[in-house]
DNA sequence: CATGACTTCACAAACGATTGTGATAACCTA
DNA sequence: TAGGTTATCACAATCGTTTGTGAAGTCATG
């Protein structure tokens, strides 16, 4: 591998000189820089990033975090965290925290071995409350994404999730609903929360009572859809709509109504919540909620690019996207809205 | 950051004294050892990877590029790599390569600036050749993963793509179907090809004429899966089984033939290939040839990880994983196998 | 012509580890 | 007790950069 020395050497000057005129710094003549910096591509010159790194003590790297990266939520994020990295001259490390046991590993892996200039936490699993407040005092910059913690010492880019669940909601109403189910997510993460909010805060909005018995609690996971809609699909009188509170679950909550024997939109409209690459292959194409994905992947590593670039500016960032409604097939206007409820359970069963 | 001079001058004996003290080496004495490796886990060291990255000339990192990471195909290769590369104290850094244009910087950050000790390189494109014989000129260790290059100074790990289309024909066939279809992948790719071979294969052997307008290329993503699944169903006599070449296309596939309002199994039997997680949830869930994957991706960590440690073992390992076939509900026995074709395709119109 | 201000470069000290070599002390053997 | 071996450690070089400082040389100005 050729050397910042095997340069000095060929060209007749000191290293130094060679790293200054490599490195755009002021103090070197115009012809011998370019002399060099013609010698050092002819040579096939790539500087060494560790010792680099040694002197600068920045590794032009920056950790992510996230449960598990083949997950296709994560797809969009990640496209727009790599844009901001390669624009501006960084390395991405990934890696899955998948138990909250493994993230002290990559913690010290990342951090302690001084391999990051920073992190990026991508969801993340309930457990991570030590896990980055270890973070905060280690000093390590770091951006959060998909949470809204109201530490002023922390950044953070999510979706307006209540917003998400409302306007899922709405649009059910819009179409005339008044039975509408809700499928949650795990109800102690914010995320989840907040989506049940929205569903609420629509449903008083336009007067409907809200009744506990339509809203049954899932994990984010595909079976966990499937089973509770199955449950749904036993309370009377029956939902005419239901709001699931992620894609995966509401995938699994058609598979239920399919094999129910009830068509989608026709008997239940369905509303997802992520839209995943997927949703718009089902049958039929799912109505979901849209996160900006790509923008707060992007948004995020400009975050931590900046705070990186100019310490001084500090943290305590907040950036809230709103999300956005994607109407497919899967949802149409309520056929029995006229009509008395009695009425519509009967023709059921 | 505590360093090793402030446990030399914390204990005081001399760093190099503290360095073999903390890597088990040979000529330190056992109660001053324990001193030390006491007080450095007191006083919270941690050893800077870059420093040490500079004298040893390891980075113990691998790099890994693939397509595009958050493809589902990838979870189970990502976790064996994973196993491994945590297991033998490696990082892994991952870089998508999409377009292969983009390689060229991949490996200028990677290579170049010996950010890593070898590399493993998942699928690729078609273009990828050029960026594999530079390495290969570079004298990076590196192994490739689905693919079976004939280059004795190539590590390959790859799935047998002949018998895995061999058995899922077989598996259509010993179902009763004669009329069998096929949806390849981009043919250009082995991949795709040894596939068709398998199929060709399975109809050789049970006496099936080959018939080309049975035989649909596709590109290996849904729609075009579905897009020939359309073609096939114009085509008569009607295929009473069609064999794809992977999940995704397959996933279009049966939704082509549901909006035909045709059924699968009953109607017409699919068979994919890979066992994408999604493959047991579709209605009906899919028969699907499964690749090891896992394995794969454990097996190459550890090729490559032995390789790192042991140079003169040499390059040329050749690692060949069987398929194995997944029989779900999207498959069943030929109800016509035993009536002549005319009738056949005559109740279908 | 002397003084000062630039320009351009070389020298050397870091950064934090690893590792070869040599020095000291301890121990053993004859 | 002399000579030789061994155990334990300190010293110093090194990896490939960056960067502060000082030494020339150039130039202009009064």
């Amino acid at each position: 591998m050729v050397t910042i020395k095997d340069i000095a050497r060929h060209v007749g000057v000191s290293p130094s000189v060679v790293s200054r005129a490599l490195n755009n710094k002021y103090g070197v003549k115009e012809s011998t820089r370019q002399m060099i910096v013609q010698t050092a591509k002819e040579m096939g010159y790539h500087p060494n990033a560790a010792a680099r790194t040694l002197v600068t003590r920045r590794t032009m790297t920056i950790g992510v975090i996230m449960a598990d990266i083949s997950e296709p939520f994560y797809s969009g994020i990640i496209k727009g965290l790599e844009f901001v990295a390669s624009e501006s001259g960084y390395t991405l490390l990934f890696s899955n925290s998948y138990e909250s046991l493994e993230q002290s590993r990559v913690v010290q892996r990342m951090i302690d071995a001084q391999r990051v200039d920073g992190m990026i936490i991508v969801g993340s699993n309930v457990k991570e409350k030590a896990y980055i407040s270890s973070l905060v005092d280690k000093g390590t910059p770091f951006v959060v994404i998909e949470r809204s913690y109201r530490d002023p010492r922390m950044n953070c880019i999510w979706v307006d999730n209540v917003m998400g669940g409302y306007i899922a909601t709405k649009h059910l109403i819009d179409c005339g609903h008044t039975r509408i189910a809700h499928i949650t997510g795990t109800l102690d993460v914010e995320v989840a929360a907040d989506r049940l909010k929205g569903y609420r805060k629509a449903l008083d909005e336009a007067g409907i009572a809200f009744s506990p018995n339509l809203v049954v609690q899932g994990t984010f996971v595909w079976q966990t859809g499937y089973s509770a809609m199955k449950t749904l699909l036993e309370t009377r009188p029956l939902c005419t709509a239901v709001f699931v509170a992620n894609d995966s679950m509401a995938f699994g909550a058609l598979q239920a109504i399919a094999e129910a024997g009830l068509s989608v939109p026709h008997d239940i409209s369905v509303v997802g919540f992520d839209d995943l690459q997927f949703s718009s292959l089902t049958n039929p194409p799912l109505t979901t909620v849209r996160q900006p994905r790509y923008e707060m992947g992007r948004d995020a590593a400009r975050l931590l690019v900046s705070r990186l670039n100019h310490p001084e500016q500090g943290d305590g960032t907040k950036i809230c996207h709103p999300p956005e409604l994607i109407v497919r097939k899967s949802t149409t206007v309520c056929r029995d809205s006229d009509q008395p409820e009695a009425i519509v359970t009967q023709q059921r069963q």
